[in-house]
This record gives structure tokens, sequence and C-alpha cells, in this order.
DNA sequence: GCCACTCATATCGCCACGGTATCAATGGGG
DNA sequence: CCCCATTGATACCGTGGCGATATGAGTGGC
């Protein structure tokens, strides 16, 4: 049999991570030395080279960057199998929802509402998390079904789309910008959020020269928009939630338009998360029914 | 941290498999004394029973049931991680293509004089294996790429059809359905394959009163339907090439076309399998064109 | 009611894994 | 140019985890 175990992709993953026996080792709690030996003994057993050592440097061969994917996707499910297992052995095994606040469009409190209504329903524990962090989640069991915007890595995971909506620019009142009609997306290039907000949009990665820090504080946000360094492309529910005497909010043309999704593992069975896409299908479906009546 | 450890993943699945701790301590060769400890100090680590056990009779729990789903995958991406590192270690790593032979519409040597036109080429190495044994290959990592028909499950898998045939139903010349035009479903129910040979179609499974063994070969295949004991719906690239006095081939209403698809990791990100993916949509584009010119 | 079956418990022995001490190689700085 | 700091490798030792054997205990069938 194969024998690769656990321990032995951990420490792995660690090494090539930090590309430092030293200080893999210590983020292992542990001796640089066993951590050495056990390197040595998993590229012996696998008969593969995954490292290039010098005594100054230690780099990943070919063979090493595949384990190094790998071995991430497998600690993972690894990981996954225990978190989902503890859940599924509490008393009341719980529905645990990964959502992002401010991008439920709103209609959080009406799905889990709907949700409760069905005889397949369960408690549910909220996951809060920063933009990008609910994938994740999915994928290493921390989450049993997860809303968030698209697109996001669904690798392993399936998903349907709920609702899609506009985007607008938010910018400072008194920014000349906000004055002119028919804003185009190159106009507000090299003032993209640095991270964490909503910047991976058509123009692209955020701007590289920038020495903001990451961001993921509606407040500080919004702050830093008033202060003009700023703009940001929030969908309209949000902007609906959050109005601020000190922000405009203006059309950009070709701006690609918000979709809120639910996703959930691909490998779920679970009739609590079939019963959670319904009822926020459901209560998404209406909503959008009450827009098109009521815009 | 977690601790799971994949021997503990391997005891547990074996003895849900087997609900047993003597068998599943034979399958994995030891003793069964300490596998039952393993999977009682397993259940204490997590907090949660897995088994129900009476001296007589092992059953699973819930969380067990959980549990076996996810370690069941998690251990197909340890072995995954496994069998792609070692081949990526290989001084040459190899495209492995499994594949069901007969099912791929004849294109897979031009497939593969295209694909060996690529610069990203890699020596490619054939996994023939009989239906549904293409998917699981891809999940524990003996396979890179596949080529099968649709449906199949996807879970962890990108694909991309290639192209649609029309099936007919293959039965014996002397067969009273043979004369009649327009066959139904209805008409040749309780006739099909029992298992192996693509009898998954809207008919659904196979009639459970049947004692016929499964049949993987296509020469026993064609034995059983000149003996008249079953149908067969192979697609008409299969027919082409396999033509025999005793059987017969006919139209059937309704009958869903076969679709042959490649399929890959949602992991992978190598360029060998991308550049297969790409010459046999390549192939498969320009066989359909000269079909449409010449039928 | 006895027996066979099956899972649990007790105890022992080994080796795998981690720790400490030390070596060896390499690159940068004085 | 040589010395020293850095960093991975080697040597050796101790412990704890894991598996084997022997045995116990509970249960269903005949």
């Amino acid at each position: 049999m194969s024998g690769l175990e656990v321990r032995q992709l951990r420490y792995f993953v660690a090494v090539a991570e930090e590309l430092h026996f030293g200080r893999a080792a210590e983020r292992l709690g542990m001796a640089q030395p066993p951590l050495s030996r056990a390197i040595r003994e998993l590229e012996r057993q696998l008969g593969v080279q995954l490292l290039e050592r010098t005594t100054r440097q230690v780099a990943l061969t070919e063979a090493g960057r595949v384990l190094l994917r790998d071995a991430r996707i497998a600690l993972d499910a690894v990981t996954a199998a225990d978190r989902r297992v503890r859940n599924a052995g509490r008393p009341a095994p719980a529905l645990r929802l990964a959502f992002k606040p401010d991008y439920d469009a709103g209609l959080l409190p009406r799905m889990l509402a709907e949700y409760q209504r069905d005889p397949a329903a369960v408690p549910v524990e909220l996951l809060m998390g920063a933009r990008g962090e609910q994938v994740p989640a999915l994928w290493d069991g921390r989450a049993d079904v997860a809303m968030l915007p698209t697109p996001f890595d669904d690798r392993g995971l399936d998903f349907e789309p709920l609702l899609t909506e506009p985007r607008l620019v938010a910018l400072a009142v008194d920014d000349p910008l906000a004055a002119r009609d028919g804003l185009e997306p190159a106009d507000l290039a090299g003032r993209l959020l640095p991270d964490g907000a909503p910047a991976d949009d058509e123009t692209g990665a955020p701007p590289p020269g920038s020495v903001l820090p990451p961001c993921r504080d509606l407040a500080q946000i919004f702050n830093m928009i008033e202060l003009g360094t700023v703009v940001w492309f929030p969908p309209l529910s949000l902007i609906r939630r959050h109005r601020r005497p000190g922000i405009a909010y203006r059309p950009v043309r070709g701006l690609r338009p918000s979709t809120l999704a639910v996703a959930w593992p691909q490998a779920s069975r679970s009739p609590a998360v079939a019963a959670f896409v319904r009822a926020a299908t459901e209560v998404a479906a209406t909503h959008t029914a009450e827009d098109l009546v009521a815009p």
C-alpha cells in the first residue's frame, strides 16, 4: 500500500511553504532534525526528489509543486472529514452557514425563516467571514453551505445562483468624477481597493504600487472613500442599507453586475443543505418578483 | 489540531464496509483486538459514536455514515497525491489516459496523433478500464484525464463534451421485435443488460430479479444478444466497427443519444492535460464536420 | 442450557518518531 | 582571504504508540 500519512503531508506542506526547515519545524512545534529526517524518508518512500537543498537555500522541484497542491487538497479533505463527523455526532447537528455580512442582499433573515419552515431544517450556525473565506470554509468542513458573490473558485463545490443586481461606484461627493455622467472603468483605474473588497473586476488585479493596507471593515472602507483615497463597487442592495451623506453613487458603463449564489460541497448529500438551498432559491425568486413589481 | 490520521481512516472504512471487526482486520492484514482498540480510540478522540455494536451485530450510526463518505473522499485524495507525485517525479512524466475500449468513437488514434503535435505533449499511458472505472481512476490519481460517455459522477471533475451520436438497440436478427417498426423503450424493458454495459438509461436500474452475471466483455455481450437473452444500446460509431450477421440494429423512440466527453480533476493545472483536451476537442470537431459533409 | 461466535480487555514487546548534541557545507563580511 | 554565522544533515538515545497473543464476556442458535 501507499503508506502516505497525514503527518508526512503536514510536514511537507510546512517545509514547502516556508522553504526553510528551521522555520517549518518551529511552525510545527518540533525540532529541525526529525523534520529533515521525515522529509528525507518521504522522498525515499516516494522515490521522488521533492526539494532542492543547499545549506543556504531550499527550493521545490516540479514534483514538489505537484505534491504541495495535492497535499493541501488531501489535508483539507481529512480536516473536513474530522469537522463534519464531529458536527454530525452532536446531539443536534447544525447547518453551518458561511456568509459575508452585507453581501446577502438583505435576504438572510427571510431565508432563515423560510428554511425553518422545512421539516428537514436543523439549527443553523452562522459563520461570518471576510470575502474569500467562505470557499475554504466549505473545503475544510467548517461550513456546510455558503452564500457568496460570484465568481469564486468552485472546485469541489456545487452552487446555484440566487439573484443578480447591478453595482454602482461609490466615491466621495466632492470627487470631480461625481459630477460627471457616463463614467467609464478607465476613469477609476488606479483607485481600486487594494484587497478584500470586490476589486476583482474586469479592471483586473489591484494596483501593484498600492501601499494601502487590505481593509475588510465596511466603516473603514466608507471612510477611505470619503477621503477620496479609493473608490468601490458595492451592489445595489448594500447601498440601500448603508446610505451616507459624504458618499455618492454613480453608474459605471460596463460594470459587471453582482450575482449572489449559494454553494455547498459536491460530496454533500445532506437533506439539511438541500432544504436550505431550496429555501434560499425560493426567497430570492420571490424577492426578484417583488423588484419587478416595485423596482 | 485534528490529529486524524490516514491509518485511522483506513481502519474505519474497512470496519464500516465489512460491518465485522474480524473480517475487517483480516482485510487489513492485522489482528482484531488492535483494530477494535483503534476504532474505540477514534471515537474517543472525535467525541462521536460511529458504530452501534452488540456482540453479534455492528451497525453504522448517522455520524458513522458521514465519516464513511468523507473518509473515502479523503483517502482518495491522499492516494491521488501519492500517485500523482510519483508520476511527476519520473524522468519523463506521462499523461495517463483512462478510457473504455470501443467507447472512443474510433477517434482515439487521431486524438493521440493530434496531441503529440502539441509542444506541451508528454508520453501517454493508456489505462483501459471497464465502464465506471474511469471516474474512480481520476479520483484516486491513477489517471490524469479520461474519455468516457456522459452522464457520469463528475464530483471533483471538470469535463468537456466532445461529440454526441445516436444509439440504436442491438437485438437478435430472429427476434420478433426486429421485424417491428417504431420500437418503444417499454418494449425492451426487462431485457436490459444486468450491469456493466450502458444500462443506466431512462429505463432505470437493471431488473432486480436478473441472475445474469455482470458482463463487461464485448464478445460476450454480442453472444448474449444473439441468444436473444438481452438487448443493448450501443452508439452508432461502435456499431459501424462491430457489424455481426446475427445481430440487427433498430432505432428506438426517445432513446437518449450517447455523448462522449473528456474529463479531468478540477485540481489539475497541468499543461499536458490542457493540451490533450484541446487536441480531443479539435479532433471531435473535425470529425463532426466530416459527418455533416458525408454522413 | 450449552456452544459457537464476536467484540472487549489485559499485557507484552518492538520500533517509529521526536529530542539533544554535533558535524559539515556554504556564503557573506571584515 | 579567512572566519563566522547560518542552515541542513548525522548520530544517538528515550519514550510512547501500535500490533500481537491470550483471555474474558455477552448473545443468539440449536
